[in-house]
DNA sequence: CCGTTAACCTGAGAGC
DNA sequence: TGCTCTCAGGTTAACG
């Protein structure tokens, strides 16, 4: 569900918060998340300092006491939330379905000195493990593309790793292996700006098309950070401010509207690809 | 090896 | 109101 500008966003929520503060305590209510959450989860974060907090690929990552890591994926519905000691109201610091903080599926609690930090995950395709060194870590993201905003994702790498792939455009940008961090939503907008056919085979890309694949992956994905990610529903940071991007949107959930782009008076169509809703306009991408 | 599909979950919203 | 059906921002084991 959130995507990497959401996730960035849930990371400097977090970063504001909890940098350098001390975890008290540690509740698991439901310890069936995509992966089982070990025993000894909560005794090894007790007491130990948040030294740390930096994103990678859809992954928020809490260096604890300077030497071991604590990984947290959202998967489809997770949200972070967080609270005054005392105070039963819940702010909601990521994004989450509906009105109500659905409690029940308030799987962890972070207890600091004075407030606490809840994560939240209705359909638990999210998962925390803690991985015991750098070396850990780096193992664990070992097969993981290069992050689409970095220096490694650019037009030398795409044209080589498309050279021998029969796959569509579409589900390339979806791979992690390949790079990391776009989800479904990005991947409609990435490809409408780029004026790119979601099905075209990667192999009959030009060199101009993978430019502009590049750069429009860069645009977007930075345009929708500085916009505070996208609000589907309810997404808000820690500021209790929504994220914005959704109002960017020129592709993605607008199906049957008009085309955005001037003077194409096509409508966007809404079609699968690997069972994800992919919209485009067909008049436009080619 | 590669690419595709089904499966993992719950809740919201549409249609009847 | 309530039932059934479809859909949802992700990942990956199993399959051909």
């Amino acid at each position: 569900m959130p995507e990497l500008p959401e996730v960035e966003i849930v990371k400097q929520s977090l970063n504001k918060i909890v940098k350098f503060k001390t975890i008290s305590k540690v509740i698991v209510n439901n310890r069936n998340l995509r992966f089982k959450i070990p025993k000894n989860f909560e005794k090894s974060l007790k007491k130990k300092k948040i030294t740390k907090i930096f994103r990678k690929s859809k992954y928020v990552i809490f260096q604890i006491n300077f030497e071991q890591y604590l990984i947290m994926h959202l998967g489809m519905s997770g949200t972070i939330h967080m609270s005054d000691k005392g105070n039963k109201k819940n702010t909601n610091i990521s994004f989450y379905h509906g009105r109500d903080l659905p409690e029940k599926h308030n799987h962890l609690i972070f207890f600091f000195d004075k407030f606490k930090v809840i994560y939240n995950d209705p359909r638990r395709f999210g998962f925390v493990k803690i991985m015991k060194s750098k070396d850990e870590l780096i193992k664990y993201f070992s097969k993981l593309g290069p992050e689409p905003l970095g220096n490694k994702f650019n037009t030398n790498y795409l044209k080589q790793k498309f050279n021998k792939s029969i796959k569509n455009i579409k589900n390339s940008l979806l791979d992690q292996n390949l790079v990391s961090g776009i989800g479904n939503i990005y991947a409609s907008e990435i490809l409408f700006r780029s004026k790119i056919n979601p099905l075209k085979k990667v192999e009959n890309l030009t060199l101009s098309e993978i430019r502009k694949i590049i750069s429009k992956t860069k645009f977007v994905l930075s345009h929708a950070i500085n916009k505070g990610g996208s609000s589907i529903r309810d997404f808000k940071n820690v500021s209790g401010f929504k994220g914005n991007y959704q109002k960017e949107f020129m592709a993605y959930s607008r199906e049957n509207y008009l085309c955005l782009n001037r003077g194409c008076e096509s409508k966007i169509i809404k079609i699968n690809i690997n069972n994800r809703a992919t919209y485009y306009c067909k008049n436009c991408q080619k």
